[in-house]
DNA sequence: CCTTATTATCGAAACGTTTCTACAAAAATT
DNA sequence: AATTTTTGTAGAAACGTTTCGATAATAAGG
């Protein structure tokens, strides 16, 4: 009685198959891993028995050995922006069709806790690492030792792996909507210059409005961080001028909702008394009313594109479809937060 | 030259490290988890030893002597709601200050997923598990191998360990809401029934107008699924009856934003043609015109005890200060959805 | 029918830890 | 000074796999 309750407690091992087949260790691991010929008759033996007993592989024995764990890790700075967790879906879809566990982690934009992660136990465990980075000297994301592949943000002029979108395009895009709608002081809040996101934004802005021959003014150019209170102060302080701006600009979804609010708290109306143009699309920018103008990324794309680069490179996959820097394309979706001038 | 490059190239082990300090291999696996006494002396050496060569454990090997991983896995229905993003927060927090490794895993409410995970090889591998359950049997849960705490969504007379927020008293207050602003015709929109999160809320609902003496009628209970699509058609479908509600309550934050667009679609007026009560708080619900009363669930401390209580199960901690089921009060949150009549 | 090539299987060593048992040295007790 | 206890360390076995070299069995070539 007591033998029998410790037998069932006892994990099946790959052991236990072996004697259960009448097979060796080494011959249901070949059958298990396909890898080796095998034949039929001693196939089914071992089946059979893995069937019968209940037996399910040991992944963490086996990675130790054989030095692959099929787990990657997606490290975004903050797991509640939607748009990052939009991004953590693309790249679960294809891990998961290629059998790849994906763990999530949230920098929270922290170089320190990126660095402990790579550094840490869990660094030498992981196959490979979807990030979007916290640090803007990209040699440190090369030095990781694993394989890699940046996404959404960038430094340009670096060679990593990456997948961005079309910063400088969508930027453009925003800009020219509300300079065809008549306005001609036009502000722009945004983020750090330091990645792609921060400088092509910008530059777009810019590029836009020098094309149309109107005047870059720097005083227009809120230059802060990426979050909703730079947005909310920035628009305060626009608002406040003597000359406001009759248009505005917000490089991101959270500066767009800070300055939105800035905007309500002032009593004034967009897409009358001000135009507004945004970034990431979101339930919010359509529910809102008026509902907001802004491009529309294909972020599940990025993840997506983002896991099979990093499954060629970790598969050392020579004949890829991606050339190392991806570029997504933007699509401008024109709502009614923008008003004729 | 060519040796100089083999050996920056090896990963140091264990072995490496205790042959630089001149000791045994156990003594440098005592020194690193700190469990045995070592003397002073030896401690340094081995701790420079360490430094020097830049050991990192492996975690992998470690995890298949001892049986633990110091990783746990969260289940979450929808990896981009942010309702779940931020119980998921909430875990992290105290995972990591622990220093454990959260795995997070989206189950897309099926429960084929979480099988999988569960009978697979990553299941084996985990310490702990904290579930949204996709499945109403929670003898599903309770068979899981591992240290398993429920979130959220729970079976009542369960004896799992569990955390959830008091659902009768949150659709009781937002239900209420609706009457002491003179509804008499309130309808609910709701999702399955097989979850508290479904039967309270419903409950909470009927007692509200019960106690209120007024007449609780079946066709104004709109019972389908928890997603936005179900809170648009139920919508539209209670609008265009000839005695429409003059106020809905919605039992979540996506059959509320259904709601919000057919009422929209609809040309009448939140707050003032007809009433909303929301659940879950959230930004759209705060930017919205007019903005939604809700309730305030303390999500993120959802995740934090429920963290905690898998940290005492793992630790067969017998001192837990934590009853079984864990209940976490709400909160109404007061805008101007809610029209007098 | 003997040799060589092919195929299927086995046994054992490895992977990098943890942990148990044993033993020597030092300290404490007689 | 002889015994017992305590403390610190070493050595080796074990964890559940993968993988390599060896071997046995079968097929092919002369």
């Amino acid at each position: 009685m007591k033998e029998d309750t410790m037998k069932t407690n006892h994990v099946v091992t790959i052991k236990d198959v072996s004697e259960h087949a009448g097979v060796a260790i080494s011959t249901v691991s070949r059958v298990l891993n396909g890898l080796d010929r095998v034949s039929d008759e001693t196939r089914i033996k071992v089946e059979r028995a893995i069937e019968e007993l209940g037996y399910v592989k040991n992944s963490l024995a086996a990675s130790m050995k054989s030095g692959k764990s099929r787990i990657i890790v997606v490290v975004v700075p903050d797991i509640i922006n939607e748009y990052y967790t939009a991004v953590v879906r693309g790249v679960e879809e294809i891990a998961s069709q290629e059998d790849y566990y994906t763990m999530l982690f949230s920098s929270k934009d922290s170089h320190r806790r990126e660095q402990k992660l790579f550094s840490g136990e869990l660094g030498r465990a992981i196959d490979g690492a979807i990030i979007i980075p916290a640090y803007d000297e990209l040699d440190y994301y090369r030095n990781i030792s694993k394989p890699v592949v940046i996404i959404d943000r960038y430094v340009s002029g670096s060679d990593m792996h990456a997948v961005v979108i079309d910063n400088h395009k969508a930027s453009y895009l925003l800009t020219e909507e509300l300079i065809l709608a008549g306005h001609r002081n036009i502000a722009i809040i945004s983020g750090a210059q330091e990645f792609n996101i921060g400088m092509d934004r910008v530059k777009g802005y810019r590029d836009a409005l020098k094309n149309y021959g109107i005047e870059v003014r720097p005083e227009n150019e809120m230059i802060g961080n990426w979050y909703q209170e730079h947005g909310y102060r920035s628009t305060l302080e626009l608002l406040e001028r003597e000359d406001p701006p009759s248009a505005i600009f917000a490089a991101n979804n959270l500066l767009c909702i800070g300055c939105i609010k800035a905007i309500r708290e002032k009593g004034i109306t967009i897409g009358k008394d001000i135009s507004l143009t945004g970034f990431d699309d979101s339930e919010v920018a359509q529910l809102l009313e008026p509902d907001i103008t802004v491009v529309r990324q294909e972020t599940a794309m990025m993840g997506k594109i983002g896991m099979m680069k990093l499954l060629d490179i970790i598969n050392r996959n020579e004949k890829t479809v991606y050339p190392k820097k991806v570029v997504l394309d933007v699509e401008l979706i024109r709502r009614h937060s923008v008003g004729k001038i």
